[in-house]
Order: C-alpha cells, then structure tokens, then sequence
DNA sequence: CGGGACTTTGAGCTTTCTCAACGATGGTGG
DNA sequence: CCACCATCGTTGAGAAAGCTCAAAGTCCCG
C-alpha cells in the first residue's frame, strides 16, 4: 500500500480560482507574480487531485501541460527498457514541473521524464500553449521560469556529483540534508538537530534516486543511526540528529 | 601535454564585432537572433582566446560573465575537496554557458561550477548584468535561453540515468553516440558508420565523465574494439563502426 | 633520440550488488 | 477487535563489477 500521511479534506482543496488560499500561493513560480497577473494566469489552470501511486506523466507522452504542485510529493524518473530506474528528483509543494521536455520534429514537444505521485497529491495544472504565449505578456514569469530552470540545473550537477563519485554512505547524508533543506524552504546549513523529517519516498524510491540497491540503503541508514547520526522512527520519519556532522559526511569536509 | 588538435591560426580569430565571420553563428544562442540584434548584442561581448588546460570558470567565484563557444572544446566540472571531481558536460562549439549559478544572499550569483579549455578555445564573453539587461529588450532572445536550460535539464537526468544505472559499457556506448552527435550537430540515431570521431578529450575526463576510473575507461573501449563495434586510432579518434549495435548498448534494446 | 605524460594491461581487493530469509507494519475482513 | 496477509524494510552470506596498485607500452614534442 502506498504511504499516506494525512487524509486529504476535500473540502479546502484549493482551486485554481482561489490562489490566496493556496499553500504554493507565496513560494515558487506563483509567488513571483502579483494578484492581478495570478488571476489571469488561472484562465489557463486546472486544479487537480491525484492519488498515491498514480501515473502524473507518461514518459515520451507528448507534452500537453504545465504543473505546479500545491501539496504532496512527487517523483520524477527515467527508465531503460529492462526496467532498471533512475529517479531524477523529488517535487514538492510549491514547485513546478514540466520544462524538461525534448522537441521531436514531428510530435513536437515530449516529456523527457516519468512523475508519479508518491503520495496524495495536489497541483495546478496549465495547458502548455496557454502558459507559453502567457509568457509574452508576462516578462516577469520567463525570467522565474528561467531561474526554476538555472536552479535545477545546479541541482543536477550536485546530483551527477553524488552519484558519479560519492559513496553509499555520503549519498545517504547528501540526500538528507537536501531534502530536509528542501522541504522546510531552508539552506542546507540551517537544519537544525533533531527535528523530525517526513521521508515519504519508500526504501526503492531512494534507492533509485541515490544509483544503489534498496538493501545498500537500508544498510547504510542503519549504519548512521548506529552512529548516532540520525534517528529512525518507521520507515517514513527521520529525525538528522548531528546535521553538521552529516553536512560534513555529505560534503567530503575534514570536521 | 594538453591535446592540441590543430594549431590556432591567429588571423581568423572571430572578433565579437564580426559575428558574421564566426563559425558559430547559425547555431546555438547567435542562431536564434537576426544580424541587427546581433549587431546591438555585441555593445556587450568580448572575445576571449583561452589555451589548452587553462581555467575559464572557478567553482564558486562571482559570476560575472556568460560565454558563448566558437571553437574548441570546453569541460565544466564540480570537485570534492579530497580531489574526486565529476565532469558534468563537455562543451562544443555553438554552445550557450554560465546559467549554472548559485544565488547567494550576500555574495549574489557565483558559479556553480568550474570550466576548463580541453584544447585550445575561442569564445566570446558577454558580461552577466548587461545580457540580463538585453533580455528585457529581445524576448526571442530569453525564450532561446529557456530553450538552451530545457535542453540541458534533459540531458542532465540522462547523465543521472548513466551514472546512477548503467553499466561500464553502457556508459562508453552512450557517450561516443551522443558525442558523436553533439560533435557533428546531428540526431543521435542519424550516425553513419565508420565515420571518424574526435575525442579531444584525455582517458581521465572520460572517466570523471562516466562515474568510472581511468583503468575501466581503457579496458572497456578496448573490449568495444576487439568485438568490432569501434576502431581505435590514437588516444583521441575512434570511429564507431556499428553506430546501431552501440546504441542498442547504449540504451539496453534487443537489437 | 630521449623523456614526460598518457594509455593499456594485469592481478588482487573492496564496495556494492544479488540472492535469500526473516521481521515489521498497516490495512482488511472475519 | 483481532488475526491475517501483502507489502515493505532489515539483515546476512556469497558473488561480481569495478577499483586500486603496479608495470609495461605508446605517443608526442622538444
């Protein structure tokens, strides 16, 4: 059974046409937009809910939408045909998805990717061509989109860094200093010890992100509790006992 | 020694002033602009000769500049402190680079990344604040550089997808294909056989490329030739002589 | 022609993977 | 309400891909 952290209240699912109720409205791609720019974006916007598990984009599917995640977590992947997977990165509430697209003569744009949502999920979805010829009005938008995509660039160095070089071990705390710095919308250096971190991604989610073996992970998160690093309470919460610690794990550094 | 393919003759240098005259052009970022636009971009280009082995970006300094590639071949990188480094592209000709960046709160954006001249590099540099300020006044041009971040946000999670879940020979087969293809500006699968590829690049970027060491690099090249896929001539030219068998390997088919 | 840097090849080792069994967890139906 | 069952996670033992250490070979370039 898939993870599910909260029961989703149906009654304050946000709707596109309600972006101040959202819990996205002031971080990412909305954020850099004014009321009245937001309320002509939504013209192109569907609110949408999707279940644990399911498919959100097909990879090679052509390209039809935009999204812009209001709650859950979703993970993005490539696959080889003998079903060996790479998952690419983990979005959270706030973030947007959908500019890594190819664009093939004759279909035109192609997603490049797979995203599935991990748990509950949330999100807004626009209609490619609307959100595109938006941009001709909204100068501002192209320069957020284009500093989503400078900053995910960045985040993919880091990655092909970890999983060109690092070991097991410094993939572990690599990945949970950035996804604690991801999802409390903090710099990795301002995690503080002991707080509590939703990993809602299963052992073969991680796995799949870090380029090792679901028992390597198990192995090795074992390890770091055993080190008093971390604590473990069930699968899905991590408590980053000595972040400073795991920051020097992850960054290779001599304290 | 740093490889050095062909002397530079020094009369033909493109200047930023005689766009015309550049073999980049018609390709990459100057494609997409018209000869008045282009005219008006070069108020802030300079161009820049950078020899063999030298430095041209430093992981983490000011970004002060963007440049645009005109000859030569380019490694951008990231670096652990114990001296392990990951090569995350090589850069041809034609080729757009300085959108990796880190914005900092004090320091503002800094590279993310460092970039060194394989063989010897013609450039052209535009300073950061006055292309960000020319965006404001040719649209095309920014759509262009969303373009560019697309294009390598996708071959960004295929390097994840190498590094994190393919084999060594997997990795050596993905990357003479898309090399070739950068290399001669064509679809992946529009290879013809036998045809002679440069590889100005040592055994050991390869290696910082592809997640393996130097040794595996060799042996596995070696392997591809003695079962006829490739043809070895000198450290630096291989011909792929079986482009579809390779990219059978290179992307786990039947065939 | 000599020497340094780069590449290739070999032998043994280590990290991580594979295969296997056991344990925990959470949802479900009796 | 509890026992069952499927899924997921943990741990162990042996195997393997790729790494490390070492030595010989090649290629430039002076």
């Amino acid at each position: 059974m898939q993870y599910r952290p909260v029961a989703i209240n149906l009654a304050d699912r946000p709707k596109a046409s309600q972006c101040h109720d959202c819990g996205a409205r002031h971080i990412g791609l909305c954020g850099a937009l004014s009321d009245d720019d937001l309320a002509l974006l939504t013209r192109v916007a569907q609110s949408i809910a999707v279940a644990a598990g399911q498919l959100l984009v097909d990879e090679g599917a052509p390209a039809a939408h935009f999204f812009n995640i209001n709650r859950g977590t979703v993970r993005l992947f490539k696959s080889l045909p003998d079903g060996r997977r790479q998952i690419t990165g983990f979005m959270g509430v706030g973030q947007f998805l959908g500019l890594k697209v190819t664009t093939q003569p004759p279909a035109g744009a192609v997603y490049a990717f797979g995203a599935e949502a991990i748990d509950d999920v949330q999100l807004c979805r626009f209609g490619r061509a609307g959100l595109i010829s938006a941009l001709e009005d909204f100068p501002a938008l192209e320069h957020r989109l284009l500093a989503v995509a400078s900053d995910e660039l960045v985040a993919a160095q880091d990655q092909m860094l970890l999983l060109g070089r690092k070991t097991a071990r410094e993939r572990l705390a690599s990945f949970l200093l950035a996804w604690a710095a991801q999802t409390h919308h903090l710099p990795a250096d301002a995690i503080h010890a002991g707080a509590a971190l939703a990993v809602p991604m299963t052992r073969t989610d991680l796995a799949d992100y870090l380029g090792l073996t679901i028992e390597t992970v198990s192995r090795t998160l074992s390890q770091l509790r055993r080190d008093g690093l971390v604590a473990i309470h069930g699968a899905h919460e991590i408590a980053l006992l000595k972040p400073r610690e795991i920051a020097a794990i992850a960054h290779n550094l001599a304290g």
